[in-house]
DNA sequence: CTTGACCTTGACGCTACGTCAACGTCTCTA
DNA sequence: TAGAGACGTTGACGTAGCGTCAAGGTCAAG
């Protein structure tokens, strides 16, 4: 029997053949005169061997062990590992099942998908516009869902809930809006003070406190602002520190 | 923000981090003097954007086509083939530990494990008994349990079963003896003869006549007995061919 | 000035083979 | 007897998603 026989007749391909004598799973056999390998049935025997416990879902590790131990005490181990493993992997494939099953559910699928249901809803409601300043705000949300620990994240949905409130996302997308408009305004433009203003007088004060409590935060936030954005934030920190 | 910060704030190895720059995934940011990179707030935004796609499963090319795409409408359509693949993933799993289920009931758990269960059975019931002739015969019914079409697996378990009765078995055993036993025999041995009617009387024509039916298989076959037993083996076709 | 923690690029390792490449062997046929 | 075509041989790269050195540069602190 040559190579290609052999692997038909057990049913693989030939290179998964010599895979196997490279890593010592089925013995080489001896050769012709031209060099060829010539089998035998032990061989198929062997072969076959290997491949059920592969199908059984073993690593051609797992399955040199086994076939070296002989013994069936070690192969029930292995497999009883196995399920372990499997069950795990079923849970997992469920999770993620019932995730993608609650994405597809939602009429929008943006960029910021994948988020936690509440987080999907808020930004759901505060929807992207198109404004430039939203989008950022939107990813940053985005971020803060998956990065943030359980309690910060139900603490962040608390203080959010109500920007998303009838009456008020209108205001919101003002802002939005006007913070675009703004973006490459000049440091002293007129429309800053009124704009620091009405921010200040919209964000709560325990939204404030979190934000301004890490310095390393604002610098980051405030890397993303334009020259006269940042002007408008850093008044906004100040109203609300004069308010608090 | 360098590269480990950016890294534990999204909740990755600064491996996966350059990994994505490199498929580009994620843009490579600004350097700092020293050759750093430089990380702002939307490199987070982005990087948590890839993690939540590819925590969902993805593969990374797909996760850089859909924020390519950047509408919903295809990333909608990428999610339901993801879940297609994974209801068969479950079911594949699924199958696969039903057969381990079956596999850790068996009481024998040998070398030839993992095959259909009606062979388990056989096998079973023929024992591996130390003989060498026995191990070898009962590895190629493995190998056919493995390799044959159903309805060849069929007949051969029909052709089995009435070596598996109760006051067969052991006659059987009784034979896998004798064929050791005579191993290394002279091929004039006076027992052979012998031993070779004994074979032929319990060897159904249905069977013998699929045996023989292949020249290469009986030649596969014989490449495996010792000389005394290929004389054995040929009396038996004789015997068998003069019957039928 | 040294230490130690961090960064840089480059490259190999992992699983279970698929897929060339470049070349030898064997069988069949003109 | 030569050539074609089917098969075999070894060697090496590719796959997915990073982990893990290696060999060296940068930076803040003591």
């Amino acid at each position: 029997m040559l190579i290609g026989e052999l692997a038909a007749l057990v049913g693989v391909s030939t290179r998964t053949v010599r895979h196997y004598h490279h890593l010592g799973l089925l013995p080489e056999p001896e050769r012709t005169s031209g060099g060829y390998r010539a089998y035998r049935m032990r061989d198929a025997v062997l072969l076959a061997r290997v491949r059920r416990l592969a199908e059984l879902g073993l690593s051609l590790d797992e399955i040199r062990d086994v076939l070296a131990d002989d013994q069936g005490k070690d192969l029930r181990e292995v497999l009883r590992e196995l399920d372990d493993d499997l069950a795990r992997q079923q849970e997992a494939i469920g999770t993620r099942r019932a995730r993608l099953a609650a994405l597809l559910e939602e009429p929008e699928l943006g960029a910021d998908s994948a988020v936690s249901p509440e987080m999907g809803e808020v930004l759901r409601d505060l929807a992207p516009d198109g404004s430039a300043f939203a989008q950022l705000d939107q990813g940053m949300l985005a971020l803060l869902d998956t990065v943030a620990d359980p309690e910060d994240r139900e603490w962040a949905l608390r203080a959010l809930r109500p920007f998303t409130e009838p009456g008020v996302v209108e205001r919101v997308h003002e802002m939005y809006a006007r913070l675009d408009e703004i973006a490459g305004a000049d440091p002293g433009d007129s429309r800053l003070p009124a704009l620091a203003a009405d921010l200040a007088a919209h964000i709560p004060a325990e939204l404030a406190g979190a934000m301004s409590g890490s310095e390393e935060w604002m610098d980051l936030v405030f890397a993303e602002l334009t020259p006269a954005q940042a002007v408008v934030f850093r008044q906004v920190v100040a109203l609300l520190k004069k308010e608090g």
